[in-house]
DNA sequence: CCGTAGTGGAACATGAGTGTTCCGTAGTCG
DNA sequence: CGACTACGGAACACTCATGTTCCACTACGG
């Protein structure tokens, strides 16, 4: 039998269902914070019942989201392999694995929808920021970006900058193109 | 006799009244933007009902807010003379203003609440808008500006530098260490 | 002193989202 | 074929924000 709440077990319908769900409130809830759990029943085209079912509660939704959030941001990081080659190469790489995740770029930077997660498990220190910090710190170390910015800033601008992008990205600009202008303008902030 | 609506006279008591609303209101959705009336109510130390008396609709106060939000961008862009000296210069003059704005920096980076009154008379082009977009060609005329960073994007980097540098003030940072990481940030950015 | 403007508070009606229960149905696998 | 799983839909109770009405209180000016 498949334990529902642990998500751990293979049960091929019902991870499926699940995936189907969270992706369905990860295109809704971008473009709408607010939306109600019907709108997201809809979206992932199954009923209203059934999303309760997955997950009891409104918050137990915003957190598993936030979750399967991190878990992409933490494997796009992986790809990344931050720790290898020329810090600003590696910043690049970064940028554009990130820059995959699309519609979480919206939620993470959405308060509201944060909130739901922060207080619970992990602070900010996830293995994708530390990943983030440690980079941003090599460069300084080996003067490939600006003393003057620190880490936290670095990557605070990182972020805003894909956010930006992507909704560029959405506005009708091809996603190339935005993420042309997200790397050109990353790469001559972080220079010394 | 004062005309509510149309904010038009000078009673003194109405519109002082209105200002305590309005930047209640301001405050209490910049950090929650789905606050509800009776917060703004409380954080602006009136009753529900007074709330309701001048803005007879939770979509007025969002409009207002949005007017008054605009009125105090425009006035902000007058101020750093968008039109005299060099563009750089110019250009974190317009910074160092904007960032003044405080609160209302939250407001406009809110999809939701921004909704409530962008099909409304204003499409985007706002005469601040319109300022910046001329700085920034006058300074790809004079080779100030990188000419691969078109202007809407710029003005999009320096909205979200401003965010950004914003909640760093708020989460603990001196407003002029965040002011000049945002500056920064943005004069090596638009550089050429 | 009386009228008026501005207000706060209680009370009420309404609508929307949420969370739950129950039941019928469509697959699936032994 | 039965048992089981997963699902959809209807119905319900509940909460909360909203919007409205009504009344009492206070300050203030003629």
């Amino acid at each position: 039998m498949n334990t529902v709440a642990g998500r751990t077990t293979g049960g091929g319908t019902r991870n499926r269902t699940r995936r189907a769900i969270l992706d369905a409130a990860a295109a809704v809830l971008a473009k709408n914070p607010a939306a109600s759990l019907a709108d997201v029943a809809a979206a992932a085209d199954v009923g209203r019942t059934t999303v309760h079912r997955y997950f009891a509660e409104r918050s137990d939704l915003l957190r598993a989201l936030g979750a399967d959030a991190l878990e992409k941001a933490t494997a796009a990081t992986g790809r990344a392999r931050t720790e290898e080659g020329a810090p600003l190469a590696a910043l690049e790489r970064l940028c554009q694995e990130l820059f995959e995740l699309g519609d979480v770029l919206s939620l993470v930077f959405d308060e509201t929808l944060v909130a739901a997660w922060s207080w619970e498990g992990w602070e900010q220190d996830t293995e994708a920021d530390r990943a983030l910090i440690r980079l941003v710190e090599r460069g300084h170390a080996e003067g490939a970006f600006d003393p003057g910015l620190d880490p936290d800033w670095i990557s605070q601008v990182l972020w805003s900058l894909l956010y930006v992008a992507w909704q560029r990205s959405r506005a009708g600009d091809t996603k190339h193109e935005a993420l042309s202008l997200c790397l050109r303008t990353l790469r001559k902030a972080v220079a010394p």
